[in-house]
RNA sequence: GGAGGAGUCGCAUAAUGGUAUUGCAGCAGAUUGCUAAUCUGUAGCCUUUAAUCGGGCUUGUGGGUUCAAGUCCCGCCUCCUCCGCCA
């Protein structure tokens, strides 16, 4: 969310941004709305003004006069009541419109209207080349024994999996490297709920109910399945005040996320690539609004530095104003090398790291406190994504496969998952 | 899930239905003069203003009763005690 007295300063330049980032919002309904809102609030509170004066007055008065004040006031409680009612529906089409005003964007994201006008700044190592056919990652999983999607769907549905054998060692060695990347660089390590109120929901930038939400909503309660971690972990300092010096706070999130992938179908939807359910370590910041910028930087640095370790061929895109989410200012996503996407391979997204400044702050009341100035201003939140489990295993898979059938385990997960490489097996169930 | 109790500023506390008290801490100012003390002021949000003044809202939260609600009634949230269930 945006400071409203922000929006009412600078109507063009705010119109300017919501075209260029494609956001289907009407910024002159705002701007009517808001003022229709301060009006019928002013009006009411004139009416306040003067029932309270009646009331004060009550207490000292005689009987006959009672009778009276009881008369006069009785008008007001009327008329309060009508305007209430009328705030209230003002104040509901005011909110749904004003939280599909998506935040700024930092002045070098490019220009472009969907993914193909993301720009790639950096590509690190060669597309995998084979010697051999090689086979895609729902092939391998069925010959190693490791991935089994047909039990999953007679369970839950399409786009569910089992994991089995060691693609679970593969998935718990990816999430405590991830952990361990993350402490190192002063992450503090949670577990966080994989359900939250629809408001924390609505409080980080996502709409948990209505037709193209990605949210799966629970029937008991205002309660949703969380798509993400970054939405527990924003929430975790929802209506806090921190004290400026213990800015940074860096929080790393293991959860499991799931999504509806609603009108997503048949794109890149095979096999592991769009899951409803899958596991994430997320990394997330709560920063000082002067560190945000050189932050985001560090936090692609820990992205590369998870993938480099992997070993995986990727590119680094900076995405473009047309592709960024509501709350997103800023946003790099790394796409790691991927044989079987589209014709002859192709990259696919495997993290995002987004500097949201203060936009996700402002509607969670994340704030910080100067000790000496005592001043107290939002701060600015990042969150990326340090492993989203199952693309990675589908990379390493893809990538990592042999002319003799089996897929070898990059090295540095070796301790990790004690495994050097996945051999075929027979499949017994 | 059931029964009972509680929730007032960062902490602690007060308020026969009558318009949120006091202490500590923090912050600001004054004074004294030095491992600090004393005094004064100081909650938040919205609105108004050049800035003040002023007005409105806020006792977990949303409703209700009332001229008036921290106080009475109802729903929800959180915590505590006990019971039940359970990995």
């Amino acid at each position: 969310m945006l400071d409203i007295r922000f929006i009412l300063k600078n109507v063009d330049l705010i119109k300017q941004n919501t075209r260029e980032r494609y956001a289907n919002v009407d910024v002159d309904k705002v701007v009517t709305l808001y003022g229709q809102l301060k009006q019928k609030r002013q009006s009411l509170e004139e009416i306040q003004r003067r029932s309270n004066q009646i009331a004060g007055r009550f207490k000292s008065a005689d009987k006959t006069t009672r009778k009276q004040l009881k008369a006069e006031v009785v008008g007001l409680k009327q008329t309060i009541a009508v305007i209430k009612d009328e705030i209230v529906f003002v104040e509901n089409e005011y909110t749904e419109e004003m939280l599909k005003i998506p935040n700024l964007v930092a002045s070098d994201v490019p220009q472009g209207k969907d993914e193909y006008g993301n720009v790639p700044i950096k590509y690190i190592g060669e597309p995998t080349k084979f010697g051999f056919k090689p086979l895609d990652h729902v092939e391998l999983g069925k010959k190693l024994d490791i991935l089994d999607f047909e039990a999953a769907a007679k369970v839950t549905g399409s786009k569910f999996y089992f994991l089995k054998n060691e693609a679970v060692l593969l998935e718990l060695g990816l999430i405590r490297y991830a952990l361990e990347l993350a402490i190192k660089h002063g992450f503090t390590p949670v577990t966080t709920p994989e359900i939250a109120r629809d408001k924390i929901i609505t409080a980080s930038g996502f709409s948990p109910r209505g037709p193209e939400s990605q949210i799966y909503s629970l029937t008991k309660g205002a309660l949703s399945l969380i798509g993400t971690s970054e939405i527990t972990l924003g929430g975790y300092m929802a209506n806090a005040v921190i004290p400026e010096k213990n800015l940074p706070i860096k929080i790393s999130g293991v959860s499991h996320c799931f999504r509806t992938e609603a009108g997503s179908g048949g794109r890149e939807s095979k096999g592991l690539y769009r899951v409803h359910q899958f596991s994430k370590v997320e990394l997330y910041q709560f920063v000082h609004p002067d560190k945000s910028a050189i932050v985001h930087e560090e936090m692609l640095a820990i992205e590369e530095e998870f993938y480099q370790a992997l070993e995986l061929p990727y590119r680094v895109l900076l995405m473009c104003k047309g592709d960024l989410g509501t709350p997103a200012y800023r946003k790099y996503d790394i796409e790691a090398w991927m044989p079987f996407i589209g014709e002859g391979g192709g990259y696919g997204e495997v993290t995002s790291a987004s500097n949201c400044t203060d936009f996700q702050a402002r509607r969670l009341n994340t704030k910080f406190k100067n000790r000496v100035t005592g001043k107290i201003d939002f701060v600015h939140t990042l969150n990326g994504t340090a492993v989203a489990v199952t693309r990675t295993i589908l990379a390493i898979l893809e990538n990592n496969q042999q002319a003799d059938g089996t897929v070898l385990i990059p090295e540095i997960l070796q301790d990790y998952t004690g495994l050097q490489y996945i051999k075929p097996k027979a499949r017994k169930f």
